[in-house]
RNA sequence: GCCGGAGUAGCUCAGCUGGUAGAGCAACUGAUUUGUAAUCAGUAGGUCGUGGGUUCGAGUCCCGCCUCCGGCUCCA
């Protein structure tokens, strides 16, 4: 048989030969250095064998960056850490331990709990066993034979998975200890030149908090210990651009444990704040939202009517008063349904707008509360848009527009990506309504080229929706944007209008959000910037610094033309030397610093960039191309 | 909520196996009047997250609680 390699060039080998087996037809350096093969996009094991005209790449221990190489590197070390997590903790029971970006982990119910300072222990033993080496073999065994000696290795896990199992078997063995796994693997462990323990947490088995919580161990691997130093040090960086770090830092907002979860925005914060406030207006009136203002605190009787209560309680605060139970709002719906039912509507008034920046409280566990990015309480750029079935595609339409403007604004719009979300366990409504909205999600979606990642389950209890996510700096994803189809809760609410045949219709309701939570948003915003703000953005856009005692006058005097011309502008007239005020500045970040001494004059201004570049410019040429930022 | 870790001055941190808290930066005061990332000197600042316990004695040991960090579950 033939198989053909990455030039196209064909080779021949006899039937039944394996990856390793054409490794080795085309030399002994590339069969040992080979790590997996790779077959039109897919990864495959070098122990199986190729089939006749199959297309093959062999990866090497030189594609040390290719993520299918990490993968399969990653993978075998996920391995090592079960084997020695075995030896040195006798009576653990093993999970599962797949590879993941950026590492691996591995699940284990260890006899007795296990801390941070067991895994030095733990990664001298797997060094050892880097040092002896170890060398994998593939297995395929049938499922009784897979249980049994799972069975005779009490090992209750893999004997779920095993049952569970969809395929063939498959068994890899290194020195004496076997996995369950579905491969691929290296051949040995002479490719694994860096190996770290990074951390330890609790995980439920399967995904499912009512099952026993395992300890996973996590760790990564690397084919060059230069690449590990490289991924901590890009770690490091990702750190300092925590927003929880910057914002405090920067003076922008804090939390105090006596509302957990809950910003206290400064002054510098709330400049940011009220920039995106600013372009939420300005937007949304081109667009034809209208504003409302709707109470933050509701009868718990109207939660139950929306459909909260029984969907959404155990996130909502309740408030005691006398006989009635108040809950603060989660959402804005209700409150704009209530606006909308208050008055007859008509069909003529379709589609009628309605947003609202609320603050909003969700009683989020306290283990999930992360900065401005889950907080208990935050604001929505929040609308609900009312309008007959005709209109909802124009409606989502003129969303994915707006969508797309505001996120390019902040050059954010490449980082987001999308999730068509589909009815959860738990819901309003029936199955055909369900089908009809989520296919007119769908369509809108697929209509605009939308590349979305279909998240079965996950939409709101009243209806199917499209998330935005956006990573943070260490890569984890939050949701941002979303546009949700409702068909649940106007007809609950009482929303009708008289439409042309002079009949009630009630509404649909698109609820939608394009910053999400302006806290999450101006969160990611921060560590996108690294706390550099564009010059729109910056709470202080420029600093006027008088060289001495003498310029102080002339240096207020710029300042006020400065900020008449718009800008947030700051004095600093501090008695320390100039070397001094610019550090601090370039500290907190500030675009501009414009330094003024007896060589300056409106005629003739020095201004330093942000990291140091100096240009000498006239007022009216500088605020000509501010003007322009 | 669950698992693991942490909490010492505004910030970054030191404080060995229990003997009564320390540095740098920041702040304040004074001197200096400064030219593009740290001028010099001095002063002040801490119920060691919090409540209990063990002990002659607790920042240090034990328990509860709060908050934060890394995950899990859940979510904008």
């Amino acid at each position: 048989m033939k198989v053909v390699l990455p030039d196209n060039s064909e080779l021949e080998l006899p039937d039944g030969a394996t990856g390793r087996d054409a490794a080795a037809a085309i030399g002994p350096k590339l069969a040992e250095q080979a790590v997996l093969l790779r077959s039109d996009g897919h990864v495959q094991d070098l122990r199986l064998p190729l089939e006749d005209g199959q297309q093959i790449q062999i990866l090497t221990t030189r594609d040390k960056d290719d993520p299918d190489a990490l993968y399969v590197l990653r993978h075998s070390t996920a391995h090592l850490l079960a084997e020695a997590v075995r030896r040195l903790y006798p009576g653990v029971k093993i999970a599962i331990g797949p590879p993941i970006e950026n590492g691996f982990y591995y699940d284990f119910e260890f006899p007795e709990p296990i801390s941070e300072s067991d895994l030095e222990r733990i990664e001298a033993e797997m060094r050892k066993e880097l040092s002896e080496g170890r060398e994998w073999n593939r297995q395929e065994v049938s499922r009784e034979e897979a249980r049994r000696r799972f069975e005779a290795e009490d090992e209750p896990y893999k004997i779920e998975l095993v049952d569970t199992a969809e395929g063939e078997i498959s068994l890899y063995t290194q020195g004496d200890f076997t996995d369950l796994c579905r491969g691929p693997h290296l051949q040995n462990s002479k490719p694994i030149k860096a190996v770290k323990l990074t951390g330890l947490a609790g995980a439920y088995w399967r995904g499912n908090e009512h099952n026993k919580q395992l300890t996973r161990i996590y760790g990564t691997a690397f084919y060059d210990q230069a690449d590990l130093d490289a991924y901590m040090e890009r770690l490091e960086d990702a750190r300092r651009r925590d927003h929880r770090k910057l914002g405090p830092q920067l003076d922008l907002f804090n939390f105090d444990p006596h509302s957990p979860g809950a910003a206290l925005w400064h002054p510098k914060g709330m400049a940011i704040w009220n920039a995106l406030e600013d372009l939420r207006r300005a937007e949304n009136a081109k667009r034809g939202y209208l504003e409302v203002k709707t109470p933050l605190m509701w009868d718990v009787e109207l939660w139950k009517r929306s459909g909260h209560w029984d969907n959404y309680r155990e996130n909502i605060f309740l408030i005691e008063h006398g006989e009635t139970t108040f809950g603060l709002k989660p959402m804005n719906c209700p409150g704009h349904m209530l606006v909308f039912s208050s008055q007859l509507r008509s069909y003529r008034e379709l589609p009628i707008r309605y947003a609202e920046a609320a603050v909003l409280h969700r009683d989020e566990p306290t283990g999930a509360l992360h900065g401005l990015t889950r907080a208990r309480q935050f604001s929505q750029d929040d609308a609900h848009v009312f309008c007959t079935e005709e209109q909802i595609q124009d409606e989502i339409d003129g969303m994915f527009d707006y969508l797309a403007v505001l996120y390019d604004r902040f050059g954010v719009r490449e980082l987001a990506h999308a999730e068509l979300a589909t009815r959860p366990a738990k819901k309003l409504g029936t199955d055909e309504q369900w089908d009809y909205t989520e296919s007119v999600l769908r369509a809108a979606a697929d209509q605009m080229g939308l590349r979305y990642r279909l998240a079965e389950g996950e939409g709101a209890f009243y209806g199917p929706k499209i998330d935005f996510f956006i990573d943070d700096a260490l890569g984890r994803p939050w949701q941002m944007g979303t546009i949700q189809l409702d068909s649940q809760q106007p007809a609950r609410l009482g929303c009708t209008y008289m439409g042309p045949d002079n009949k009630e219709h009630t509404p649909y309701l698109i609820h939608r959000a394009l910053f999400g939570s302006l806290e999450r948003f101006i969160g990611i915003l921060i560590e996108h910037y690294a706390g550099e703000f564009p010059f729109w953005l910056a709470p202080v856009q420029l600093l006027v610094l008088p060289v001495g005692e003498d310029h102080r006058e002339a240096a207020w005097e710029l300042a006020s033309k400065l900020r008449e011309a718009g800008h947030r502008v700051d004095v600093d007239e501090r008695d320390d030397t100039v070397g001094k005020r610019i550090r601090e500045a370039e500290l907190e970040k500030i675009p501009y610093v414009i330094v003024y001494g007896d060589r300056e004059s409106d005629d003739s201004l020095a201004i330093r960039e942000r990291h140091g570049a100096q240009s000498t410019k006239s007022l009216d040429e500088f605020l000509k191309d501010l003007a322009t930022l």
